[in-house]
DNA sequence: TACCCGTGGCT
DNA sequence: TAGCCAAGGGT
């Protein structure tokens, strides 16, 4: 059931009101004929997901000026990528990230997959990116749902089935409204309206385009809307993280395991996370504990980090991690929990 | 299916 | 301050 009237008052609203973005082609532009780079399109929403604009923008910036191009990505070391997306989070989407450009770049020659079905089968491509990139690079009419797009549609409709489990009833709403023309700015259209007028808080209905058609409104339950399932409390977790630094200025990292948590980053030698951590010193010693403890809340925990500090000597090896020149280390390249901890040491 | 996986800003 | 929230995907 389409409804083309309605998704023009959107585009007529967009054309308007498009908010000007580092990876976006506006209207105005779309229409003189100039197309969106699949790569920076690609490359923008992976760093979207779950992440806000304003802490996208500097990562956009610092990896297209550095990879312009999916091949120039391909071919960066791990560790250069890693320590670019540092401070970001999710870092999954790091990994998959380069897997992806490899992919691209060795078995598509350098050019993304133009349909749906060939981008889903990339890694770290689901469906909500598969259809903003099929969208907004290749114009292909596919439905987006994304979190501001679920609550519109919940409004719109006074939707009152809380997700996730309203996802497929969202999704089919949102499909009966995406039109066949300018599928790509629908597409973000769509998902400025959610970002701008139909916010979680506060909805500036006054200026919405669909206030007319908006069941929500008709019925003042905008505020409400979308329900969601009630969230499980965040257990306490505590950790000891040790800071050795060698007489030379050295500082002893360790890379950790692909898989997990801060999975593939550099971090500082520790303890298991868990109720009681037992000691596990990386090397031998004399530690000294800072008074006060590294907070940092994780998506399903709180942590609370002991840290311990020392000073070595240049003969002394160390049983687990590998000692980086100082000149070599950036805590910038840290995951924020691991800077944290950085901050607390250099602070005393 | 349910759980795992970061971060910073806002209220 | 503590919880909520954001352009989700993998397993």
């Amino acid at each position: 059931m389409r409804d083309p009237a309605r998704a023009a008052d959107l585009l007529d609203w967009y054309d308007r009101h498009a908010r000007d973005l580092p990876w976006r082609v506006g209207p105005r532009a779309r229409a003189a004929g100039i197309r969106p780079d699949p790569y920076r399109v690609w490359l923008s929403e992976i760093m979207l997901q779950q992440t806000t604009v304003p802490a996208v923008k500097p990562y956009f910036e610092a990896f297209t000026t550095r990879w312009p191009t999916v091949s120039d990505l391909a071919a960066a070391e791990d560790a250069d990528v890693m320590a670019a997306w540092a401070g970001l989070g999710y870092y999954a989407r790091a990994r998959n990230l380069l897997k992806c450009a490899r992919v691209v770049a060795a078995e598509h020659g350098g050019v993304f997959p133009q349909g749906l079905e060939g981008l889903l089968s990339l890694p770290g491509v689901g469906p909500y990116t598969a259809g903003a990139v099929a969208a907004i690079a290749f114009d292909i009419p596919a439905t987006v749902v994304d979190g501001n797009v679920e609550r519109v549609m919940a409004r719109l409709h006074a939707e009152h089935t809380p997700l996730p489990q309203a996802k497929p009833i969202l999704t089919e709403m949102a499909a009966a409204l995406t039109p066949q023309e300018r599928p790509g700015c629908y597409a973000q259209a769509v998902m400025d309206l959610g970002a701008t007028i139909c916010s979680p808080r506060n909805p500036a209905c006054g200026l919405c385009p669909w206030r007319s058609a908006c069941a929500a409104w008709e019925a003042g339950t905008m505020a409400e809307l979308p329900k969601k399932a009630p969230k499980k409390r965040k257990p306490t977790r505590l950790g000891i993280a040790y800071l050795v630094r060698r007489v030379d200025g050295a500082w002893l990292l360790e890379r950790r395991p692909d898989k997990g948590l801060l999975g593939g980053m550099l971090g500082w030698p520790g303890s298991e996370w868990g109720e009681a951590p037992e000691e596990a010193p990386p090397i031998a010693a004399e530690w000294k504990a800072l008074n006060t403890e590294a907070r940092h809340t994780f998506t399903h925990f709180h942590l609370r980090l002991t840290v311990k500090t020392a000073l070595v000597p240049m003969d002394r090896p160390p049983e687990r991690g590998e000692f980086v020149e100082a000149e070599d280390f950036d805590p910038k390249d840290l995951p924020t929990v691991m800077r944290k901890a950085y901050d607390l040491a250099r602070s005393g």
